[in-house]
DNA sequence: TCTACCATGTAATCTGTTACATGATTGC
DNA sequence: GCAATCATGTAACAGATTACATGGTAGA
């Protein structure tokens, strides 16, 4: 899957590998984790099934070991596109270790669950506010990564309204006992 | 994490594997995904580390080999309640290839693109239809399982509702230039 | 001098997925 | 007889994560 994220980064424009993982997660960090131990095998990857090109290049005044720029290939942009056109086969995952915790909090301390529940409410209140300052800044982006901004803060924003409501039903539903 | 979901499990009763899986997944089978490749491994792990016991039953007139009933130990009970009320160290994680294929739609066919999002939309519609129905089922299984389903439901309707405005927004878009 | 950041990479490990293999029973 | 379901499991592979190692430059 990396690969075709790696793909379409370079099918915009070439880059090496540490650039793409800062595009990476600016652009779906929030949905997509990414780390170097992926990002240079599969360029190297990409590069030995001749998808992509390199060309090393010393930057003058640059700090750093010289940069690896890969460019994507005719036969890269094919099997790109093929990727883009086919529809997608697996259903969205939601992976999450509070979500986890939370359908078993009542076997522990109720206390210590609204504790938690107050870290994730405040975790997603920054995080909410931070998206919204950001969303303009993907208005020149196009549409589509717009868009995927836009999915961000709403999701976003329905967990937070999820975790307010189960705070107060979790509180009501403790008083009745 | 898998370990901590068949602690909380067995924290609840006594089970073995087939019945662990058909219990994950039904619980929380939107949101993690889970296979016989990690469950017999892990139970063997959490035998082995004496956080659960075994013992094997034959239940006349039931079909198939004989079943292996795990209990959680003490030791078990205390490691899942330390994990229950630490804070989770890990943010939600959205993985979804649609997802990842709408980011990079501006490249590709525009017809195909909203081919692609009525696909979603019909996906999307069916499960939300199948997500209500089973809300009740919910309602006896205790606040936080409820909960739970409740998020899942909140969310379908948020990517569905999202899903349909992006397609609008998508055509509008075409149609301007 | 020390920290932060730019930039490359690898090795070990952990986790997850797919695809098998076995075998009994129930119902069509 | 055959398919489906219950129930056990493993091997091979794919993918992700962590933790290192290297080394240069800019700025406090």
């Amino acid at each position: 899957m990396i690969k075709y994220a790696i793909l379409g980064l370079l099918h915009y424009t070439e880059m090496h590998g540490y650039r793409i993982k800062e595009h990476i997660e600016r652009n779906f960090g929030h949905m997509w984790s990414i780390n170097y131990g992926q990002i240079y095998p599969n360029l190297k990857k990409l590069h030995d099934d001749r998808l992509i090109t390199m060309k090393e290049v010393v930057v003058n005044g640059e700090k750093g070991p010289p940069r690896k720029l890969y460019s994507i290939t005719d036969k890269g942009r094919e099997e790109f596109l093929d990727w883009l056109n086919t529809s997608p086969e697996k259903p969205m995952l939601l992976r999450d270790p509070f979500l986890m915790r939370f359908v078993f909090f009542g076997f522990g301390d109720g206390k210590r669950a609204i504790e938690i529940i107050d870290e994730q409410i405040s975790r997603y209140q920054k995080e909410l506010a931070r998206r919204k300052k950001n969303l303009t800044r993907w208005e020149k982006s196009g549409i589509y990564v717009r868009l995927i901004a836009d999915l961000g803060a709403s999701l976003n924003e329905m967990v937070l309204e999820w975790l307010k409501r189960s705070k107060k039903e979790i509180l009501k539903n403790a008083a009745e006992k």
